[in-house]
DNA sequence: CTATAATGTTTAGAGTTCAAAGTAATTGAC
DNA sequence: GTCAATTACTTTGAACTCTAAACATTATAG
């Protein structure tokens, strides 16, 4: 799950009373690398705050995602879910294995179309949902409200550029691979 | 590996014919949850990218960020590349087994201070990165380097703006559960 | 000079993620 | 009405990622 697979630089930050002799190739660092340097970062950050939010809570994002994506719409198939939460199904029923398994949702099959799969929500995980979630989300969320008006919506219409061109970049180069994409009406999901 | 866990919402994008029914909520999304979403759609780009690289050129972007690294810089340990590449140590060992496996790195105990574990291509790894990589990398540089120079400005500090308040967020959060971190000279890497 | 601390790597265990292949069930064409 | 295509989901196999614990080695303190 890494994009910058040109570069080799760190974070350069906080790496203690010794000058980081690793921030030396930073000089001759074009500003595309810069890029792919920050979303590595951001990326990982990312991962560590799951990793910690389903220590204090015992549920991972995607977890939780997955769960407040119930709880907002009541019952779903696993297939809407995969679609609300830009995951593949694979991944979905993955996960809902294992909150099935902790009793946090149920599995129903549907009884006019039997291929279908429902999922809700026992009371156990609207208890959990209530006092669970916030803490760690908080100060990235602080901060962020904390910023200027103009710095906010600088930083969105970056993010949403970059994951346009990422998009972009992965349906050019699809084609080649896989013919079929181009016909298809919901390439969110494959 | 996702941030987003308090909303869910749509891509909104090519998804076909008839308008997506799921973008409705958008209306309701304020600044920070369009952020985070933009945050997701990325992450999952970026891994998408990674599995489409792999399918080419038979190396994964992780795998082919550590051969970078170590076409650099010669030989370095397991350490040496984890904190370049900004991943775990144990992260870096079992990519590193694999790459090990396939015949592209040579790991070698060292002479003087026996705990360390020297990394080193091989002419095969070599010969792989010569003609290896590139393909996919090149639509996104693409577009990104036709920016506009202030665009180009502004989505990098807005990405560095992004990492720095993570990485505060994962250090603000830290002390609750670790007391150690307060005092550790190099927390890139836990 | 031995016990303990520090350093470096690996192993174990849990989760996420995807594509591809497999299994049902439904729909459409003839 | 039956057979083929499509749709919905699950299973499987492979990667990646982390923390925590286990191992091994080296350095340090008493």
């Amino acid at each position: 799950m890494n994009i910058s697979y040109s570069i080799d630089q760190q974070q350069g930050k906080l790496q203690g009373k010794n000058h980081d002799p690793l921030l030396e190739d930073e000089k001759s660092m074009n500003r595309y690398d810069e890029v792919l340097v920050a979303l590595r970062r951001i990326i990982r950050a990312t991962d560590l705050h799951s990793k910690q939010l389903s220590k204090v809570s015992g549920l991972t994002s995607p977890q939780l995602l997955i769960l407040q994506t119930l709880r907002h719409h009541g019952e779903l198939t696993v297939g809407d879910v995969a679609r609300r939460v830009s995951l593949s199904q694979a991944t979905v029923t993955t996960i809902i294995d294992r909150l099935s398994k902790r009793g946090f949702v149920v599995r129903e099959r549907g009884s006019t179309d039997k291929r279908k799969v429902f999922v809700h929500l026992t009371e156990q995980a609207i208890q959990a949902l209530v006092d669970a979630p916030r803490p760690l989300q908080d100060s990235f969320v602080q901060q962020f409200q904390d910023l200027r008006d103009w710095e906010q919506s600088m930083i969105l219409t970056s993010l949403e550029r970059v994951a346009y061109m990422m998009d972009a970049q992965h349906i050019d180069a699809s084609p080649v691979l896989d013919l079929g994409q181009l016909d298809r009406t919901d390439p969110g999901n494959h």
